[in-house]
DNA sequence: AATTGCCACGGGCTAATACT
DNA sequence: AGTATTAGCCCGTGGCAATT
């Protein structure tokens, strides 16, 4: 039992590290620079070009975005939300979603969750709620670490620490399904889900507590239910989610001398996938 | 082993400047 | 004056090194 019921597929991780490694003894041989092996790379031309493309592909959002707002389209369409809009340019890659009883969810989007950035986020004053939309358009990339850095290490100590409440987690994208990050979910390959050029499995979502935990007054917030989130709902029911494959993330926090720590759980169905010590918020 | 912060990057905006 | 181009700033990004 894990944290995500996906896994990164080990094959292809065996294979982008070789690869990695050949790239880095055999870059030289490649292009039409003139230099010889020991030139190229005193030159900076390989360590220049490395850091560029992979700028490129961490810093550009269009095709996160696309996918995103294909997906809101479709509920859109399907009735499950009112409407949606990028809050994009003015704030941050947020997205407002009315939804069908008028009330407001904020979608913050992020990537991999694994990095500082994903303790860069703020509940804005007129979200009656706020979800964080994991992205992670790298085929390499571990969804287990991933999803326990983000939810335990990153985004629960932001909560507490920075007195921010989150509703619940979808990590979702269109690597889920591939070869590369094979679902579970489609041993019924009828649930794929065809939206545009994606074919995609259901969404996996995580509830999270309904109030920000505080060690004095609310050392162990009650759960939002899937109810309680109505971006979350109509995700599941516009794309073919289950009850029982729904995760609950619960926070227990605590005064532990001079430390704040907190345990975090993770469940699917009532059953413990992960869970953490009572560990302290570390922050400088 | 788990957790936290670094860092170099590109995107997107806007201010500044150059050109009709 | 009105438009086009460039420069510069701020921000989010994610793999991984540093730290605990």
């Amino acid at each position: 039992m894990s944290e995500i019921p996906c896994q990164k597929n080990e094959e292809l991780r065996l294979k982008i590290v070789e690869f990695a490694e050949v790239l880095k003894r055999e870059a030289h041989k490649l292009g039409e620079h003139g230099l010889d092996e020991e030139d190229f790379y005193q030159s900076g031309l390989f360590r220049g070009a490395i850091e560029r493309v992979r700028g490129q592909f961490s810093a550009s959002m269009k095709e996160k975005r696309g996918f995103v707002a294909q997906m809101l389209d479709q509920m859109r369409f399907g009735g499950f939300i009112k409407d949606w809009s990028s809050a994009g340019e003015a704030n941050r890659h947020d997205y407002a979603v009315t939804l069908n009883n008028d009330r407001t969810a904020i979608i913050e989007l992020k990537g991999c969750l694994d990095g500082n950035n994903t303790n860069i986020f703020e509940r804005p004053p007129h979200a009656d709620e706020f979800v964080i939309w994991s992205v992670c358009s790298n085929p390499g990339a571990d969804p287990r670490h991933n999803v326990w850095s983000g939810i335990h290490t990153r985004l629960s100590a932001e909560m507490i620490d920075r007195n921010q409440r989150i509703d619940g987690l979808v990590v979702w994208d269109w690597i889920c399904g591939t070869s590369a990050r094979p679902c579970p979910k489609l041993k019924d390959e009828t649930r794929r889900c065809e939206v545009g050029q994606y074919k995609l499995p259901p969404p996996c979502i995580y509830l999270f507590p309904a109030t920000v935990p505080s060690p004095r007054n609310n050392p162990r917030p009650r759960l939002n239910r899937i109810e309680d989130v109505g971006i979350l709902q109509a995700m599941m029911d516009c794309f073919g989610g289950r009850g029982d494959e729904l995760h609950e993330v619960e926070i227990e926090v605590a005064h532990q001398g001079p430390d704040t720590v907190r345990k975090t759980t993770i469940r699917r169905d009532g059953a413990v996938l992960k869970q953490s010590e009572l560990t302290p918020i570390r922050r400088s």
